[in-house]
RNA sequence: CGCGGGGUGGAGCAGUCUGGUAGCUCGCCGGGCUCAUAACCCGGAGGUCGAAGGUUCAAAUCCUUCCCCCGCAACCA
């Protein structure tokens, strides 16, 4: 087991704002940060996020905007960095590949690859789509020298470029891709690596000329040029952590997780690799690639305007709605429908029905009946108490499991199955008949100290997935980290306090939404 | 022979890798309870898990063949 764990996002590359798809891949990432922050202490977790600011696409915006294109990147960082804080993405580290100490990592890596006579200079002369940034072979294009990609004419350039020779390290990476059965998760996308890399690679154009475009970080060996948006974006991963020096590459690269869309699969199993061990450093443990989301089944289209706005979401049900929602509902890897209709549902039956009303009704029992007070130490003193026991002193072990497999939406499940479990005890054991006699009571205090614990390993285990409504729920709980981390038994101790209940989750009713 | 994804009760989906009484949410019917957010609990109706063959003591799950649906312009994770 690693003691230690890496997590990056993509870095973002848009001219717009977030959209929920964005907040689905940070929220993945975020999820498994946390978990690991959990496991392995807050120290021996780093993760990073940020965005991709180089190149045409952008270079353009900013003109188009009439902005030069650092004021316009500025602008677009600034909504990715609040937009994230908000939905609690809980990054350390925020990289703008326009950063200076990024932007002076790539060139040293450029550098290195440059002195190993693995980048070489080339007069191209090619059809140039400005909407892909690449070239095209005559037989990619439709016919009259139209890009298939943007419908529309590629134009004609001759220029000379830097290239990566990566056809040269093809064949090792397909070695180490087979060699790493989990190393590209979901299996699904691991065949499809395996085929792109089973045909020979046309080598990496990984420059622009700044006659062409003046807006990249500069080749070192050339200052008539500036570097492409992979060799650039890459490097984000890792270049602002604080020691970047090999000896601490070799250390967190093994240990890093990429979460990244399935449309960005062939350049991180293709070029990453490639440039990794070009700089002769270790490959990356685990690729985590996920599926689209589709809205009324078709794909997100801007245009259409059929993107949910994730801070809409943020101000209506508050920042933890969305991301439980999109935890629950992704079979992460796998396509999935959005719908406001079914996050409502899912909401009410999972967060409103089954977790808040059971605090509810735990809370104000405890009120009721014991002052607030755990009167006794959790634990089996009555067949009826196993079961609820059982189910709560193994999940955090089942939870974490499928965190790290990637199965969030069947941790999430498992965790709802217990606090099914947690509202079925109450029915069976009816704490609230027995609290009218005072011979009971000592009963009743059993059973409630029982399901307090209950809440209390909830609350633990649903921090990742809820940070917000985790965090009040441990409030009126009113216990403390150390003992919110505790097993099932050692949390809540005779003469704790907690507080009077209020309702986490109140039920979104349809009609209005 | 293009690539990929999917076909599971009325709707939406898990489960398929690691074969062992078919599960969840919603909806429907009947009942219970009153601690609780019109919540919660129990029972019921409803599925030959796309089709056919095969392997197996046992298949939604493994193998073979076939059928059907969706995506493979773009803005995009």
């Amino acid at each position: 087991m690693a003691d230690r764990v890496h997590i990056t996002t993509a870095i973002f590359y848009s001219n717009g704002q977030p959209h929920v798809g964005h907040a689905s891949e940070a929220f993945a990432a975020d999820v498994f940060a946390r978990h690991y922050r959990r496991k392995l202490g807050k120290q021996n977790v780093s993760f990073v996020t940020g965005t991709d600011e180089h190149g045409d696409k952008n270079f353009r915006a900013a003109a188009g905007a009439g902005l030069k294109p650092k004021q316009f990147v500025d602008r677009i960082a600034e909504v990715f960095r609040k937009g994230f804080d908000l939905l609690n993405i809980s990054y350390d580290y925020f990289v703008r590949t326009t950063d200076p100490t990024h932007q002076k990592f790539v060139q040293s890596m450029l550098q290195r690859a440059y002195d190993k006579g693995e980048i070489y200079f080339k007069d191209y002369q090619g059809l140039y789509c400005v909407g892909c940034e690449r070239f095209y072979t005559q037989k990619e294009l439709l016919p009259g020298n139209i890009c298939p990609s943007h419908n529309t004419p590629v134009e004609l350039i001759s220029e000379g470029n830097y290239f990566l020779r990566l056809e040269k390290y093809r064949e090792r990476v397909l070695e180490h891709v087979k060699s790493n059965p989990d190393l590209i998760r979901p299996d699904r996308y691991r065949n499809e690596a395996i085929n792109m890399l089973s045909e020979p690679l046309e080598d990496l154009s990984i420059s622009r000329p700044k006659t062409r475009l003046d807006w990249g970080i500069e080749l070192p060996f050339d200052a008539k040029f500036v570097t492409y948006v992979w060799f650039d974006a890459f490097w984000a991963y890792v270049s602002e952590l604080p020691d970047t020096s090999d000896a601490a590459l070799r250390e967190i690269l093994p240990v890093t997780e990429h979460f990244i869309g399935k449309d960005i699969l062939k350049t991180h199993i293709v070029y990453w690799p490639a440039m990794l061990m070009i700089a002769g450093l270790p490959l990356f443990r685990h690729l985590n690639v996920h599926g689209w989301l589709n809205f009324g089944g078709s794909r997100m289209s801007k245009s259409s305007g059929n993107i949910p706005d994730p801070m809409e979401y943020e101000r209506n049900y508050g920042a933890d709605v969305l991301r439980y929602f999109e935890m629950r509902e992704i079979v992460y890897g796998l396509d999935v429908d959005f719908s406001d209709e079914r996050l409502i549902e899912r909401y009410n039956s999972d967060l409103a029905n089954n977790l808040g009303n059971l605090a509810s009704r735990v809370l104000r029992m405890a009120q009721s009946y014991c002052g607030g007070e755990v009167k006794v130490a959790p634990g089996v003193r009555a067949d009826l108490d196993s079961e609820i026991v059982n189910a709560f002193v193994n999940l955090p072990a089942a939870v974490g499991a499928q965190i790290e497999e990637l199965q969030f939406n069947r941790a999430l499940e498992a965790i709802q199955v217990a606090l099914d479990v947690a509202n079925k005890y109450i029915v069976i054991t009816e704490p609230f008949k027995m609290a009218k006699d005072p011979a009971q009571l000592t009963r009743v205090e059993q059973i409630l100290a029982n399901l307090l614990e209950a809440l209390r390993v909830a609350a633990d285990l649903l921090e990742p997935f809820l940070p917000t409504m985790s965090a009040k729920l441990v409030d009126l709980l009113n216990v403390d980290q150390q003992t919110l981390h505790a097993p099932y038994g050692e949390g809540v101790k005779p003469g704790h306090r907690v507080k009077p209940p209020i309702a986490l989750f109140p039920r979104i009713d349809k009609a209005k939404a």
